[in-house]
RNA sequence: GGGAGCAUAGCUCAGCUGGUUCAGAGCAUCUGCCUUACAAGCAGAGGGUCGGGGGUUCGAAUCCCUCUGCUCCCACCA
């Protein structure tokens, strides 16, 4: 005896090795079938799964284990992604715990480390990605610093290079002077912090006592203004138009400039200039060609260029100065002010903005295609208003920064001699000879390599192309190989807006210039995955759950279908864990319909003429839901689908058509309708297994005797319009496989409303079950004819007992509802004469002020001459029926 | 500060180029039920001035303006 409860632990490990060992995820190019392949985001290599990837994995089992089903070649391409600055945090953390200083170690040295911390943890992520369901191949998993893909980077450095597009610049930069390094924008935090804001009075040129007053919460760093900045348009100022000021303490003559820049509101109107020490400043002396003079040392001491305080602390300077600056008459005020600083996370020190040399991408030119395609939706972004923040971005491309002062990831390939002159080259052999060719006169050849790596996402830029051909980046002619030339252009991208800018547009861009050819048709941009307050789930706020626990508790399916109630493409998700229980909650459904289907006596006997037409019913209901699942797919709404799928499962199938057919207790179900309710199952275990793959599979192995070998994740979709077989020599002419007429699926809809008002009426009277109600039923000729079909499954649903009336009934004793060509008569079990006025009274109100509204309208000329001629003759109709409906009120009131 | 978006039932969301899909779905709630597949269930019910205000129109949840309240992205004011 089965249990009551479905158990996914029992069923889900067992069929994910069924299918792994079957080698039913592994594609090859197949030349007889068309190509449906996605990429997976390769999440980091250190990662764990969260429950951002287990939405955004979930839709990508389910487009590829659809795609696969529908007969395509479905190649889903995993992965992971080295990461640089996550997984080099991560080793660092490791060994600090160990008590090894990274500072200590050569390059050498810590990236063996690096390696074996990634040999031994990295890729968890894709094993807990196989918990999920999810169907990758497995076989074709790339890393992004596999010896090949490591390749492929440096000849794109190399080719992007030679091309032009890669240049040495200057740029503001976050340097930790207590850790001495730079760091990435997601290594700072930023903090309000309590501090002064000085006004600090400058002697103008040429005078002996006017001056121009600034304000900064930077006093120490005066010593490197190269410029006093005012807004053109401010009129306090327009005698120093063309002035200098000079610089208090050192002397130092700088001019005052004009940009709009400046903000009139803020301090004085007046604003420093310092281009060495803050990034704003830096843009400002670039537009302005001014001086660049760097007073502080990588320890954040100033050094001789500062002139004075030479050698102490950017704090302690900043207290001194300001002493000074008061001492000597040029401090004006001191006030309180709160600024917000940024802080290394790793070190807690203050980022001191240093400019340094970088490499770039100039990237104006590249964007170009990559914006079109977009733009004309060649490339389509799923929703479509992502377009707009799309091309906002393209459009204001700024240049590329790629290097990292990292040591883990791809190192640049470029080597510099003692004068800082340099070369690019694959190879330090290579790198010589290029260097010897370029100069030539160089007494010695002394080379040394760039110690920076490459932006991680100047990578997984190629991932598109480089997961299945890692050459043709260096020949560029190069037609590629038999998977790149089936696979790409890829189908489907689904990953988080977030990034669309860091990696979409990026592959776009590495498409275009290394495959003439868009990387991807869709990208389905996913949300956010927020718990119920919706903040953002996150480590330090606990609010995240455990994905694998919670897959252990509820089953894969489970949290498979709970990620997709709720999660149109581009909303976030605000996930609670009661959706979670929503799914289960299906799958013990599911399972519970095929314990009832499992347990009937199939007997050889005749088809009762209501298995038939319960039959033919929910067949038109199951080809209705496929032809909406097909349109909910085409426009990848993926919860949309899954809920059709819920509802057609859950309503028509188990509380609908099962109960229609369900035989009597202890006895058995003819074999015709044994066989299609079967076929049906079946069906709806087919459409639903990408969304639920486990259970799909278990019952459908059980529902019917299979080959060896045989899964579901093979099977045929099922197909909308397609019949399964013919049922019981009838109804040719209605050939099963076909959704029913309009007007005869309305009438069925109305005797189902039926079955809902006998069952009220009874429970309203409190009828047990063994109570039989008596009914009458009123209709029109067509209606009646349906209803005499029907009757069999009205009485056993709504256990009553059916009778025509010509319309004379009696007594009061009944309850009526009037729906569409149908009146139904309730024989109560208690009389209640003045409630049953009452409420027809009520419904007679309604319908009369229906009417008066309909007929207001209709005796407004100008709606009638300017509204569709349809949508008029819609407005007569409502009339009619309201007047009809009014009149059967009316005559029911007046039996009473 | 620049850009984008959102506001519809208690919650999460549908609602296409204005008119029978027009006020919907799921969940939650309430009321009956241990009915021989399922209480992780069955049957039934209630619930919204479509954020406020204006306008366009014969007709507005839908189009326009405005206000309010949120969210995101980018730049972050010395």
């Amino acid at each position: 005896m089965l249990s009551t409860k479905y158990d996914p632990a029992r069923v889900e490990d067992k069929w994910y090795s069924y299918w792994m060992e079957r080698g039913f995820f592994h594609s090859e190019p197949n030349p007889d079938k068309e190509p449906y392949c996605i990429v997976i985001p390769p999440p980091n290599v250190t990662g764990v799964l969260h429950m951002g990837h287990m939405l955004n994995n979930t839709i990508q089992d389910v487009l590829i284990r659809k795609a696969r089903m529908e007969g395509k070649e479905a190649c889903w391409v995993p992965g992971t992604d080295h990461a640089s600055i996550a997984t080099e945090a991560r080793v660092v953390a490791m060994l600090r715990e160990k008590g090894i200083k990274k500072s200590s170690l050569t390059r050498e040295e810590f990236l063996k480390y690096a390696w074996e911390w990634k040999e031994k943890y990295g890729g968890i992520i894709l094993e807990q990605l196989k918990k999920l369901g999810a169907s990758c191949d497995w076989q074709r998993t790339k890393f992004t610093m596999d010896d090949d893909y490591y390749a492929a980077v440096i000849d794109v450095f190399i080719d992007l290079y030679q091309k032009g597009y890669i240049y040495r610049g200057m740029r503001m930069i976050n340097w930790d002077p207590a850790g001495r390094t730079a760091l990435s924008d997601d290594e700072v935090t930023h903090k309000e912090v309590q501090s002064k804001l000085y006004y600090i009075r400058y002697p103008l040129d040429g005078t002996d006592n006017e001056f121009v007053t600034i304000a900064t919460v930077r006093p120490e760093t005066i010593m490197a203004d190269t410029a006093v900045c005012i807004n053109p348009k401010d009129e306090r100022f327009r005698h120093l138009k063309g002035r200098h000021v000079r610089v208090p303490l050192i002397e130092r003559r700088i001019p005052i400039i004009e940009d709009e820049y400046v903000s009139m509101e803020f301090g004085t109107g007046c604003l420093k200039v310092t281009p060495a020490h803050d990034a704003n400043d830096y843009e400002l002396g670039l537009k302005h060609n001014l001086e660049v003079i760097d007073i502080l040392n990588e320890d954040a001491t100033l050094n001789e260029k500062a002139e004075i305080l030479v050698g102490e602390d950017r704090f302690e300077a900043r207290k001194k100065i300001a002493r000074i600056l008061e001492d000597k008459g040029y401090l004006a005020k001191v006030e309180d002010y709160v600024s917000n600083v940024g802080f290394s996370e790793r070190t807690d020190a203050v980022i001191e903005p240093r400019l340094s040399l970088q490499w770039f991408v100039r990237m104006k030119e590249l964007t170009r295609p990559a914006l079109e395609n977009v733009m004309n939706d060649n490339i389509r972004l799923i929703p479509a208003k992502f377009k707009n923040t799309y091309s906002h971005w393209m459009e204001n491309v700024r240049d590329w920064c790629i290097s990292r002062q990292l040591w883990w990831g791809h190192r640049i390939p470029a080597w510099y001699d003692k004068e800082g002159r340099y070369v690019v080259a694959r190879t330090e052999q290579e790198a010589i000879k290029e260097y010897k060719h370029q100069f030539p006169d160089a007494a010695n050849v002394e080379l040394t390599q760039d110690p920076d790596v490459l932006d991680t996402w100047f990578s997984s830029w190629l991932w598109p192309i480089a997961v299945f051909d890692t050459t043709v980046f260096r020949n560029p002619g190069s037609k590629g190989n038999r998977d790149l030339n089936y696979y790409y252009p890829t189908n489907d991208l689904v990953t988080a807006p977030e990034i669309l800018f860091f990696w979409v547009a990026r592959m776009i861009i590495a498409g275009y210039e290394y495959r003439g050819e868009k990387p991807f048709h869709n990208v389905y941009l996913t949300g956010i995955v927020r718990d119920h307050l919706g903040r953002k789930m996150s480590k330090s706020l606990g609010n995240s759950p455990d994905a694998l626990e919670l897959i252990a508790r509820y089953g894969a399916d489970a949290v498979r279908t709970g990620m997709l109630f709720s999660s149109p493409a581009g909303n976030d998700l605000l996930y609670d864990e009661k959706l979670v229980e929503q799914g289960r909650n299906f799958a013990n459904k599911i399972w519970n319909a095929f314990r009832l289907v499992k347990g009937w006596q199939v007997a050889d006997i005749d088809t009762p003429e209501t298995n038939i037409v319960a039959t033919e019913w929910f067949e038109s209901r199951l080809n209705t839901a496929l032809v909406a699942l097909e349109d909910h797919f085409a426009k990848f709404r993926v919860s949309d689908a899954l809920m059709t799928l819920y509802k057609l499962i859950w309503e028509d199938f188990c509380s609908w058509y099962l109960e229609m057919i369900k035989p009597e207790y202890g006895k058995p179900i003819d074999a015709a309708t044994h066989a299609h309710a079967t076929a049906f199952f079946e069906s709806v275990l087919k459409a639903l297994h990408p969304f639920m793959p486990f259970i799909t599979e278990e019952l459908w192995q059980e529902l019917s005797d299979r080959e060896e070998g045989a899964s579901i994740m093979v099977a045929d979709w099922p197909r909308a319009g397609v019949a399964l077989f013919e049922y019981c020599g009838k109804r040719e002419s209605e050939a099963l496989g076909h959704s029913l007429d309009a007007e005869r699926d309305q009438l069925i809809d109305k005797i189902l409303e039926g079955i809902s008002f006998i069952r009220k009426v009874r429970q309203q009277a409190g009828a047990r079950h063994a109570d039989v109600s008596t009914v009458y039923v009123e209709a029109e000729a067509n209606a009646k004819a349906e209803v005499s079909i029907w009757r069999g499954i009205i009485e056993k649903l709504s256990n009553a007992r059916l009778h025509f009336s010509d319309g004379n009934l009696p007594d009061a004793a009944y309850d009526v509802h009037h729906g569409g060509a149908i009146a139904w008569h309730v024989q109560r079990a208690v009389q209640d004469r003045e409630a049953q006025i009452a409420q027809l009274q009520k419904d007679l109100k309604y319908q009369r002020g229906f009417l008066a509204s309909v007929e207001k309208k209709l005796s407004n000329e100008r709606f009638v001459n300017s509204a569709p001629p349809h949508v008029v003759e819609m407005e007569r109709k409502k009339k009619a029926d309201a007047e009809q409906k009014i009149k059967a009120l009316e005559e029911s009131l007046a039996k009473l």
